[in-house]
RNA sequence: GGAGAGAUGGCUGAGUGGCCUAAAGCGCAGGUUUGCUAAACCUGUGAACGGGAAACUGUUCCGAGGGUUCGAAUCCCUCUCUCUCCGCCA
């Protein structure tokens, strides 16, 4: 969420950041001035007659004490209409309120300075590239060829149990998914410093608006129904990412100044509807209804934000170094973050049987965009309220690492190679048929 | 699913219609004094949203939402959560 404030002051500038994310939400602003300044309005009288009221009540009770039951009576005669008139005016300045926040919600992160201005992926600028694309002495296979012939995920089965986009993965496949999310676990928390958190796959509402899912992307969600009871549904979602719920752990908190910075990693599987994405449908584990992920979630102050960014990207790019894959980072331009981000990096892995790279990291900035809609703060040296800057980044999503891995390290005999930082989680230094 | 008990500030906890401007204690911060692994005393100590250049000031908040009333932490209704016991259950 947007600080109501800064529109109010700098209303151009907000318009002017707005409109370079090439979505149109800046022409929304007139509309939230307009019922903002009605909002104040409203509550600048109905303020004053509530303090009349509770003043003349006051009153009241004195002269109840003193037994002045007749100044008294005429005192309330004098008053009781004005009850009426702050109930009816508390109706306005609520609706007021609900409706700018209504549009508040749904506006989108101002994106950071640094960000590159530009409307689609193709205006993404490279950041780096680590490693190069592997050659093959023959022709490489796709890793769905590869899951079949090593049975490690058996597709059709995956969609007869729960329809196209679920997997089930089978055997080796079942053992290097284990694997990797042990490895990715490990590394995050004995190399890079976070705290290892586990949280609930189902999470509230409160907790999809707070991370910015909802309420414009409650389509994308599963959300869950108790049994028949249609009353049941809307409270509770299955989570899209981690972030829903870590980020979300100290919500309505106001954390010490030297809690911070928190880092946490949490290991969880990811449900997408993906309702309307391309690639659903298509056999394959590149866009799945249902994957596996390592997510990193950051709360830092406001003056380290962008220097934490940097570490997590850097800790997401580890994992692929050392599982030996090539990768490129990339910063997504205006016109391409995310709703809630304020700058964000994507890794994107080779993947040489799709012959493209695959987006297996997003690290992002969310500044206080998160913080302002959960209500998190911290209480700074001086007694000051501050919201926190809230960062979060895959370390890495897992389908799409099985993809490029097995792709990669794939032999001209068919068996998959495993690089020397996994074996000891999978126990093996090779899978073959 | 059934029965019962609860929810008050950072924490403990009093408060059953009107000086509640929420007691008291603990904690925390500052100060004074004595001197030494600290103690005593004093003062202060929540949040949100408004108004104001500022000093300051108004409103709201006692789990949430409604209601009664001139006036609600307090009375009424609905809901949520926590705890105890029973049932079911991995």
């Amino acid at each position: 969420m947007l600080d109501i404030k800064l529109i109010r002051e700098q209303p151009d500038l907000v318009r002017q950041r707005l409109a370079s994310r090439n979505a149109g939400d800046e022409a929304r602003i007139d509309e939230l001035l307009k019922l903002d300044e009605q909002r104040r309005k409203l509550l600048a009288e109905v303020e004053g007659l509530k303090a009349q009221r509770n003043r003349v009540s006051k009153e009241i009770g004195a002269l109840m004490g003193q037994k002045k039951i007749e100044e008294a009576e005429a005192k309330k005669k004098e008053t009781r209409d004005l009850g009426d008139k702050i109930t009816e005016l508390d109706k306005h300045a609520a609706a007021a309120e609900a409706a700018r926040d209504e549009i508040l919600l749904r506006l989108p992160n101002l994106p950071h300075e640094t960000v590159a201005v530009g409307k689609t992926a193709e205006d993404n600028p490279v950041m780096r590239t680590w490693g190069e694309k592997v050659n093959f002495s023959f022709k490489p296979k796709s890793h769905v060829e590869l899951c079949e012939s090593l049975k490690l995920v058996d597709f059709a089965r995956g969609a007869k149990l729960s329809g196209s986009g679920f997997l089930l993965y089978t055997n080796w496949g079942a053992r290097l998914e284990r694997a990797l999310i042990q490895f990715l676990l490990d590394l995050h928390i004995t190399q890079h410093g976070y705290t290892e958190v586990s949280p609930p796959y189902v999470v509230s509402r409160d907790c999809m608006v707070g991370v910015g899912q909802f309420p414009k992307f409650v389509d994308q969600a599963y959300a869950v129904r108790e049994g028949e009871d249609n009353s049941t549904l809307g409270s509770l979602y299955l989570l899209p990412t981690a972030e829903a719920p870590v980020a979300n752990i100290h919500r309505e908190e106001i954390l010490a100044e030297k809690q911070l910075p928190i880092y946490y990693c949490a290991y969880s599987p990811c449900f997408r509807a993906e309702a309307g994405a391309a690639g659903v449908g298509t056999r394959g584990m590149i866009r799945v209804h249902q994957f596996d992920k390592v997510e990193l979630i950051k709360i830092v102050k406001p003056e380290v934000g962008y220097d934490e960014l940097e570490k997590l990207v850097g800790n997401a790019e580890k994992v692929l170094q050392l599982l030996e894959l090539h990768y490129k980072v990339i910063q997504l331009c205006t016109g391409d973050m995310g709703f809630a981000s304020a700058k964000t990096y994507d890794i994107e892995v080779w993947a040489p049987g799709q012959g493209q790279y695959l987006e297996v990291s997003s690290c992002s900035n969310c500044e206080d965009f998160q913080a302002r809609r959960m209500s998190m703060r911290f209480k700074t040296e001086t007694g000051e309220n501050k919201f926190p800057h809230i960062l979060n980044g895959s370390g890495t999503a897992l389908a799409r690492l099985f993809v490029a891995l097995v792709e990669t390290h794939q032999q001209a005999d068919g068996s998959v190679l495993i690089p020397a930082a996994l074996q000891p989680y999978l126990k093996t230094d090779r899978i073959q048929a």
